[in-house]
RNA sequence: GCGCCUCUAGCUCAACGGCAGAGCAACGGACUCUUAAUCCGCAGGUUCCGGGUUCAAAUCCCGGGGGGCGCACCA
């Protein structure tokens, strides 16, 4: 083919890649000639091979059943014999083996045979057979060419394992890989069982903006975007919850969203700029019918997606099985540091206990938001199996209603398993004036540079004003859970296309 | 943002100052019951990029890039 022209150094890099594809594209084209066409439109396919399996996987060895079936897939592997190959197909639903005789196949299938790769879509007509070896097999005769692979994949035995490549290219990932597909099966039916649960429970799926003019909901930094139309900046959202309590005001008194929250922070094993998170709204409920949504969700995503309770996460055991411990915050701080914390404490105290912990704060912050970092820096990274801790400080929770017995605290709680929070809720906020008050403080926050600060939202405000029920608020994140169900380590394990660099260009 | 690790054939990995190699895939050939098929043969490289040290650099040094992990902030 081409020589080593010297100075033409831009083409020269992907040489043997392209001898390989050349290679690939060529019996593409002889097929072509011959008047098969490399890219037919449909294929009329009568099974998976997890149904061949399901029917046929009792039987002996070395049995013809008679039935003839029309199957499609990749091919990943071949075994050739001469006059006889074996080989293997892959299609959604698992693999089967092929069994090519030249006495069997047709001529047309005899040359597409001698002109395929592995990686190729194909699509075979034949009898569902036991092989002498017992294995369940299609015995060939009719064979198409549905796609050509016209790159090579990844090694058959090792698969692919740079990091960089699996997740840019999650397509490869996913067809190389079977540890990726079955992450990426649990990570679908989790959602689905989420989905269901909440329907079950009456509550309705909506969808609400995820261009906002001010990105409420939560305490995090957003992405800036801009819209031309209008000529105003917008942010993505970092949470729907402002939206969704006003459609609880509305009169939809059960509505769940199950959608991506963009946050502009730091990316690490477990946080994604942009992850998936469910927001789940009960009117006429508390913090405890929170607690309770809750796990009934994540027990039924674990049933759902796995069938298992007991999970293993980098060595340590995970034990799910309910009822999960409900625990006060400030009861379970004072068993970690000697002695009783509170919101009203001298901000110098509960500075003087950071220190003493080795936990670093800012100036600005109040005794509330002290004993948050205490929580988040000493308490989280112990928990192990599922608990509930309950009552958080009010400064740190500015959705979020206070408790009747203390209105420096709020009805509020966390979900932690692993060392991690995994659901956030509340009884939420329903007193117009209280919001318009703690907007106030996040508002003077941000004022001294918080840029974390909770924007006030004056529309939200006006829609308390309409009147929210007592209603009852929890957001999973729906990734955390999936990493635990699926018993990896990294968040970008467990979202198909995390976000990258972009790949440098030549 | 700071620290540590990593980048070699399409893929998985060796070589760690002295000729850049193997397995798989590819290519040519043998083989009608294999399943990581086997056997014979033959090819395949800007060792991430740029500079430096050296008689000699994939290897050592400096700079840059991609990725990973840890620390700090958020879920």
């Amino acid at each position: 083919m081409t020589d080593e022209s010297a100075g033409d150094d831009g083409e020269q890099a992907a040489r043997t890649l392209d001898a390989l594809s050349a290679e690939r594209r060529k019996k593409r084209d002889v097929l072509a000639d011959q008047g098969i066409d490399p890219y037919p439109s449909r294929f009329d396919r009568t099974a998976t091979a997890a149904e061949l399996h399901q029917r046929h996987d009792d039987l002996e060895a070395d049995v013809r059943t008679g039935e003839i079936v029309r199957m499609a897939g990749r091919l990943t592997s071949i075994r050739g014999h001469g006059r006889l190959s074996f080989a293997t197909l892959q299609d959604v639903s698992g693999s089967v083996q092929l069994l090519m005789q030249d006495s069997v196949l047709s001529e047309q299938a005899k040359l597409v045979l001698a002109h395929f790769d592995l990686g190729d879509w194909v699509g075979v007509e034949g009898e569902a057979i036991t092989s002498r070896r017992g294995e369940l097999s299609v015995d060939v005769r009719e064979l198409w060419l549905l796609s050509k692979a016209l790159r090579p994949l990844p090694d058959k035995w090792h698969g692919l394992a740079e990091t960089d490549t699996r997740y840019r290219q999650r397509e490869i990932d996913l067809l190389a890989n079977p540890e990726s597909r079955r992450v990426f099966d649990i990570r679908f039916r989790t959602i689905a069982a989420l989905r269901r649960q909440l329907v079950s429970e009456d509550f309705i799926e909506v969808d609400t903006p995820i261009l906002q003019p001010q990105a409420g909901g939560a305490l995090a930094r957003p992405f800036k975007t801009h819209s031309n139309a209008l000529d105003i900046d917008l942010n993505l959202r970092i949470a729907p919850e402002l939206y969704l309590k006003r459609l609880v005001i509305g009169g939809y008194e059960r509505v769940f969203e199950m959608a991506r929250n963009f946050r502009n922070e730091g990316i690490d094993t477990r946080h994604s700029p942009e992850y998936t998170g469910l927001e789940a709204y009960r009117a006429f409920g508390d913090v405890n019918d929170g607690m309770d949504l809750t796990e009934r969700l994540v027990l039924e995503a674990a049933r759902s997606a796995t069938g298992r309770l007991n999970f293993t996460i980098g060595g340590r055991a995970i034990d799910l099985t309910p009822p999960w411990p409900r625990r006060q915050l400030l009861d379970w701080l004072e068993e970690l540091v000697g002695r009783r914390l509170h919101p009203t404490d001298p901000v110098e105290d509960v500075r003087t206990v950071c220190e003493s912990h080795g936990v670093p704060f800012l100036p600005e912050w109040g005794s509330g938001k002290l004993i948050f970092e205490l929580y988040d820096s000493i308490l989280l990274p112990t928990v192990v199996d599922p608990v509930f801790v309950c009552g958080f400080p009010v400064e740190v929770s500015p959705l979020a209603r206070h408790s009747e017995d203390d209105p420096t605290l709020a009805d509020r709680f966390e979900l932690a398993i692993d060392g991690k929070e995994f659901t956030n809720g509340y009884s939420e906020l329903n007193i117009p004036e209280e919001q318009q008050e703690r907007f106030r403080g996040e508002a003077e926050a941000a004022a001294h540079g918080d840029l974390e600060a909770h924007p006030a939202d004056q529309a939200f405000v006006r829609a308390l004003e309409y009147g929210l029920p007592p209603t009852s608020g929890i957001g999973v994140g729906v990734d955390r859970l999936v990493m635990l169900l699926a018993e990896v380590e990294a968040i970008r394990d467990v979202i198909l296309f995390p976000i990258m660099r972009p790949e440098a260009t030549g």
